[in-house]
DNA sequence: GATGAATGAGCATTCATTCAT
DNA sequence: CATGAATGAATGCTCATTCAT
């Protein structure tokens, strides 16, 4: 009885919780991240706004957590989907990956907008840090890791090389699909996976 | 007489320009951007508030021509030294090219951390598009892309891949600079030289 | 219980409406309209300034509240007036109730001067159209409209003839009251009921 | 010689008077009165800011001006229509007068809505003023005035009746023109027509 | 007379945060 | 837990007016 109850109240909690998440999410996709006010969040998502406060620090407090889960996911696409897809190729395994995250941001076009330059390799690595939420992740990213270093990359380098590889996608995914700079991103993905098998090959 | 007339009231206004100009410069380093206020940059100036608005659209306006007018004068510097260096090899040129802005930066954190991620390719296209101004970079770019051709890079990819380069070192050198993520810069750097160098070689 | 809570929170929140209004009257009164700041009103309201925009849209808004409550105010009182009287000449009744309005604004030149022409038809009609609120008026109002539809006018131009009525009256009170142009009110009020006489005569 | 160069000055400063003037007209219909600024105005008219306070208090001051000429021309106008008519009838005179007025500003909508409701008796009575100006003016205006008085219309009264005349008039057309309050200027005119011969018949 | 750079008071408006209910 | 009225500091921006040249 007492459990069934607290159940419940703590599905409420969640409810809310989310309620305020969607709202924001909605929001700063069409408003964008300064123009929305914590006032927009709550009348959205129908809540007092009080009760913001009881979830989030702030507007930057939300805004972290959308950034994280929205990221995490595509990430999480794109592993599974070279998990899937059993490569020989450590190299072909790497540019598939860059390439669903590229496809993803080029219909959503706002969430890179906003997620902005935040897609880089500390959310790579914070997403990886969250262990319990991030079990299958870790497992194929590691696959990825190991892979590397068989292929007599020093463990040292390895970090050092992902992490280059991961902030080049970034930018170039962000540069050229916002702003079409210096090239459209189907123009841009060639020279990318070159640039990228490049790095990758000892 | 007329002309001197007009010469000291000319020189007086750029000496105002210059006041808020460099009083907010001071101000972004220290207080950060979004804390300043043009009532503190107006104030450090000793000009009337109005007086900004004289010359400066608002806070991004300044802070834009900021970015510019201080990531100029690096980049200036950097193409000055491969320039007075003559180095036979481009792949060298370009090395030393990184090696001098990374050192930059490395004693300017402040500055690093204001133009944060600005230090792109983006600026890199402006500045070399006020060519009264910047007619020797010009040059010394122009020296940059022809040797890159003439390595039987195609005429398509080198803007890409310059794109590329210094996109991936404007993102190095912020992670490692300011976050020390993933490793210090001495300990990035002859990782990104590497990265580098297989970019640009054939 | 519960009610009674809701109900001293809403009474609370008329209260500091009204203490707001009460403020911008006063000040409208004595400084001026464009001379009262916001700033001004919820100094005399006793409120933070935040806390008028929670009321009120802006200064405008207010204003026309304002104008709205007083001069509903007064033709309320007129039209109650020759309610009570009981004239059998409809004539007579338009004569009194623009007396009563003249005599009104006599004491209160300062309400005037803010109103200024804002006395107008459009009010008028303004004021009727709140039925809820102006039950009373507009039953004594369809008792004008009628008794000149009885005297034969036409439909099309009875509303037409009665916002001239008040079109004149209005201009008539502003300017000699406040400007004693071209002579005093009490020099014009016999010219003044003459040419309504003439007006409303078939 | 002497006088040539003062004329010369004379000349040049009415020129830059009028460039102000017609400028300040301009914005004023365009923007409206409120919304324009006096750099506005003196960019428009091509002359320094301090060169407008030579010229004018302040915005009040050539609104001021600015409604007076242009009033005084329509009026001017009107006055010189019926004098060219050679009425008979009084009263068909003044609703000759009135014609032409009403006729005008249906196709000046813009001049209408910035004199607003300053097309009164005040401003008829301001233009009548300055005799050397508006002498022939004067001179139709006695004419009207002469022939009220030949009905038989006390003297007293003759003033009064022309200002209620004039005061409702003016009313009519800015409400009905710019609100088509309480309808089209069309539908209103021959009951405003009315309404005038019943106030100027004994 | 003419200029236009400089002034700075003045003001509206926003919005994160609190806290009594 | 939830509410939402109240707060008031913070701040960008305008614009009439002045005055040295």
């Amino acid at each position: 009885m007492v459990k069934e109850k607290s159940d419940k109240i703590h599905k409420n909690k969640l409810i809310k919780r989310n309620k305020l998440f969607d709202a924001a999410y909605d929001l700063f996709l069409t408003k964008g991240f300064s123009s929305t006010a914590i006032d927009d969040i709550v009348k959205k998502a129908g809540v007092a706004k009080g009760t913001f406060y009881l979830y989030f620090k702030d507007k930057y407090d939300i805004m972290d957590h959308l950034i994280l889960s929205k990221s995490s996911l595509v990430i999480k696409e794109a592993l599974q989907k070279i998990k899937d897809e059993n490569y020989n190729n450590y190299i072909d395994r790497v540019i598939s990956f860059i390439d669903y995250i590229v496809e993803y941001f080029k219909n959503n076009k706002m969430l890179l907008k906003i997620i902005h330059k935040n897609l880089s390799f500390g959310l790579f690595r914070k997403a990886l840090q969250k262990p319990e939420e991030y079990k299958e992740m870790k497992e194929v990213a590691d696959l990825l890791l190991s892979s590397l270093k068989k292929e007599g990359f020093s463990d040292d380098n390895i970090e050092k090389i992902l992490f280059m590889v991961i902030e080049l996608t970034g930018s170039v995914i962000y540069s050229s699909i916002i702003l079409e700079e210096p090239d459209t991103i189907d123009n841009m993905k060639p020279v990318l996976f070159m640039m990228v098998k490049k790095m990758l090959t000892i």
